[in-house]
DNA sequence: TTTATTTTTGAACCACGATTCAATTATACA
DNA sequence: TGTATAATTGAATCGTGGTTCAAAAATAAA
C-alpha cells in the first residue's frame, strides 16, 4: 500500500488558479500548472478528467463559498433588505480582495465555461444566484424596492456590473481601490446617478 | 491584370462574425470561416495577418461605429444630460439588436482581446467610452448627476452591466426582450432599485 | 491571341500542448 | 524483510488547426 502525501488536488486547483490568471485559460500549460503544484504532468490527470474538469471545479467552489456566505445573511430575520444587499455585495468584494487571482479568472473565464459547459455548470451557479435573488423579491414584497424591475434583468445587471468592476480593479487595483468601488456600487444600485 | 471580385475582406469579416458566434473564438477554425464567407482558406490571409487580427478589426468597426453614434448626441445642444444617457443606451441596444452574432462576439470575446492586444485595441476603445462619459461630466457639472460616483467606476459599472445583458439576450431573447431590458437599464441607472 | 500581372486556391506543413501509460517509487501490512 | 497495492512520474504520443506557398485561374493590356 501507500498513502497519499499532503493534498495534490488542492495543490493543483490552487496552482491552476494563479496560472490561468496569469496566462489565461487557453495559453495556460498544464505543464505549467503542475510544476507551480510542484507535481508531475501526468499526476494532474488523476486527480482532474482534463484541463477543462479544472476550471469547472474552480467555479464550483466559488459558487459554493458564494452561496454559503449570501445564505447567512439571506436568513437573518433582523436585516433589512437593503441591508442585506448591502451586505451581499460586500461579501462578494471581500472574497476577491482576498484572492485577486481567483477574481481574475472569474472575470475572464466564465463565459468560456457557459459556452461549453451548461448543464453540470449551471446547477451551483442558479443556487447561489437565487440565495441573492431571495433578498431582492423580500424587497419587493416590502415595497422598498421597485416592482418595476423585472428580477432576472436585475439579476444579469448587478452580476455584470460587478464583474466588470472586479476586471478593472485586478488589472489596475490603484485606480480602483475595492472599498470605493465598493461603496460606489451600493449607491449606484440603489439610488442611480441621478441625485 | 486581374481586379478583384466583390467584396472579399468584408465576406470574411462577415463570416468571422456569424462562426465566432457560434463556436466562439477559440473553437471557431478559419477554414470554417473561408467556407462561410465562399473563399479558400488561403483568401483569409490575403486580407488578414492572422486570425487574432481579425477579431481585432470586428472590434475595431464596432467602437467606431458606436463613436459616431455617440458623437452626434453629445454634440447635441438642446439634449439634457439624462436624455442623452438614455439615448445612448438606446443606441446601443438598437446596434446590437439588428445584429445578435456581433452582440455575442462582443460579450464573449472582448476579455480575451484585451489580454492580448493591449496597445493598438485600446485606442478606438477609449475614443468611444470618453465620448459616453462627455455626457456624464456635463450631468455633474449641472448638478444633475451626482457627485459622489466616480466617473471611471461608473463607466465600468455601466459597460459591464450592460454587456451581461446582451449576453443573457442573445443567448435565451424570449426572457429577456431588448425593449424590456433597455427600459430596466435605464430606469436601475438613474433611480436604481428602491423605490 | 498572347503575355504580364495580380488574385485566388487548398493541400501540405508544422508547432504546439493536452493527454496517455509503462515504469518507478513509496507505503502498509504480514 | 518481503510483498502487494496504490501513488507518482514525465517522456512519448497524437490530434488539431493556424499558417504557408507553389500552382492555377482570371483579367488587363499589348
Amino acid at each position: 500500500m501507500r498513502t497519499k502525501e499532503g493534498n495534490k488536488e488542492k495543490d493543483i486547483l490552487d496552482a491552476a488558479v494563479k496560472v490561468f490568471a496569469e496566462y489565461g485559460y487557453h495559453k495556460a500549460k498544464i505543464s505549467k500548472v503542475a510544476e507551480v503544484a510542484n507535481v508531475a504532468t501526468g499526476s494532474v490527470y488523476v486527480y482532474f478528467k482534463n484541463k477543462e474538469d479544472i476550471l469547472l471545479r474552480i467555479f464550483d467552489n466559488l459558487w459554493d463559498q458564494l452561496f454559503s456566505d449570501f445564505k447567512n445573511v439571506s436568513d437573518h430575520v433582523m436585516m433589512s433588505p437593503v441591508q442585506k444587499l448591502d451586505s451581499m455585495i460586500d461579501m462578494v468584494f471581500n472574497l476577491f480582495a482576498e484572492n485577486p487571482s481567483l477574481a481574475m479568472v472569474f472575470v475572464n473565464e466564465q463565459n468560456h465555461l457557459m459556452q461549453m459547459n451548461q448543464e453540470e455548470f449551471t446547477d451551483k451557479y442558479d443556487k447561489f444566484l437565487n440565495e441573492g435573488m431571495k433578498v431582492v423579491k423580500e424587497g419587493i414584497r416590502e415595497k422598498v424596492f421597485s416592482d418595476e424591475i423585472d428580477i432576472k434583468i436585475f439579476r444579469s445587471y448587478i452580476f455584470g456590473a460587478i464583474r466588470n468592476l472586479l476586471l478593472h480593479w485586478a488589472h489596475d487595483p490603484k485606480n480602483y481601490p475595492l472599498n470605493k468601488v465598493s461603496r460606489n456600487v451600493k449607491s449606484l444600485i440603489k439610488n442611480g446617478i441621478i441625485c
